[in-house]
DNA sequence: ACTCTGGTTCGACATGTGTCAACATAGATA
DNA sequence: TATCTATGTTGACACATGTCGAACCAGAGT
């Protein structure tokens, strides 16, 4: 980030990435996913964030489309897991400091 | 991020600076500034991102509001600054991956 | 004091966002 | 097939947010 500035298309794809993790909510869903052994969780792992059931998946929507969850239904229940890549790549980018 | 999940205060404040960059506007602003050579940049000449120049200090001042810029006038300019401290731990906390 | 230039604040508007209750769907199991 | 449980989707609502033009403020230099 140091480097460079973004160009006005990098931003936008960037920035939605930052925006998806800008509600409180979402972050804490996201780094109870992250946190969870294997890296990922079933959506009943994570529910008790504070808000009904209904908007917990509204938001784990949200991280999906902008790539930082992925979702997979196996049976009865369905989990999600984080992009490893993804968010390597959103760290690097704000903690290049030369 | 991927050691313990954040509590809910910590996702509070987390998620407002996260939510600061999370608008491609204000990302590239800010990268601008980070990017400016010694560090500072003043808004004459980051002012050309595509909006208005009330919407640009509209932004900087949400920047500055979530602890990721500073500013100061000297003379008949501002110049603005990145505050490395809390970028590099937004950078940190998504890099942990261990 | 006047004025010019750089920057911020104000007021207003359209759009986006978070939330919930109600409804819908997918699998499992009887 | 009926039904139960776990998730997702829809519709509606209040509230937040991005944007701009107009008005305003702060220094510098006549």
């Amino acid at each position: 980030m140091t480097e460079r500035a973004l160009t006005a298309e990098e931003a936008v794809r960037t920035a939605a990435m930052f925006k998806a993790l800008g509600d409180p909510v979402r972050l804490r869903l996201f780094s109870l996913v992250a946190s969870h052994e294997g890296g990922e969780a079933c959506v009943c792992d994570i529910s008790d964030v504070g808000v009904s059931q209904p908007t917990v998946s509204h938001h784990l929507k949200k991280l999906k489309e902008a790539g930082l969850l992925s979702s997979e239904r196996r049976g009865t229940w369905v989990y999600y897991r984080v992009q490893p890549a993804v968010l390597a790549a959103m760290g690097q980018m704000l903690a290049s400091r030369d």
